[in-house]
DNA sequence: TTTATATATTGCTATATTACGATAATAAAG
DNA sequence: CTTTATTATCGTAATATAGCAATATATAAA
């Protein structure tokens, strides 16, 4: 069907599993890197510096933004993309948290 | 399109990506979950324990196996499935290491 | 106001993913 | 050998995703 059957997982599972979706682009993983090497916050060389067109990376931008990994601050006609920092932090414990949590037996 | 430009990006996020994409599931994290919760390998009551069909677990587990995060070892006609924790942790490791490393810069 | 520039949105196509029924493959049990 | 149980694979439908051209929007500059 290519729909999930969310109501039958609970919060935390779909949670996670909404995170790394949001992560399982390389064109995403890209941005995140390139926006984090910038000294300062980076506005839109990003088309520029990852080679896909315009709209594409726009899109992409918009799902960073929905779990809240960057943020957008509009600066005259540019915006300036950068990491939130909290919100990097809380995922990363997260997911360090479900993989120590899901570590404990084995063959 | 729904193709991925894979050319354009490096091994690194290229790798990082099909790892996120693994897990991007609901389904695959609770059998994750589930196996891990198992004192001894657990073999499939993970279709009774998910509701979802046999066939779709299946493709499920594949997934996961594809990317090494469980290993099935077949026992008489019943397959017994553990978390491959070599990998559990590198991939820990590797997730980390990312998150940590894209931490620098911000606003 | 007009023009130029930067970003977002819309609409579309091609491909991927999720899920399941049907069926095949495998192996233990009879 | 046949039956039964378990798991894998195939085929298919519905939906999601990636990407882009065209266009809209917004703001600075002229």
């Amino acid at each position: 069907m290519g729909i999930t059957k969310t109501q039958i997982f609970n919060i935390e599972q779909n949670e996670l599993a909404v995170i790394f979706k949001v992560l399982s682009n390389p064109a995403r993983i890209a941005i995140l890197q390139y926006i984090s090497q910038q000294n300062a916050c980076i506005c839109n060389d990003i088309v520029d510096e990852i080679g896909l067109a315009q709209p594409t990376i726009s899109q992409h931008l918009k799902e960073l933004k929905s779990i809240d990994l960057i943020r957008g601050e509009i600066e005259g006609k540019k915006v300036c993309y950068c990491i939130n920092l909290k919100q990097w932090t809380a995922v990363q414990t997260l997911l360090n948290s479900f993989f120590e949590t899901t570590k404990d037996n084995c063959c």
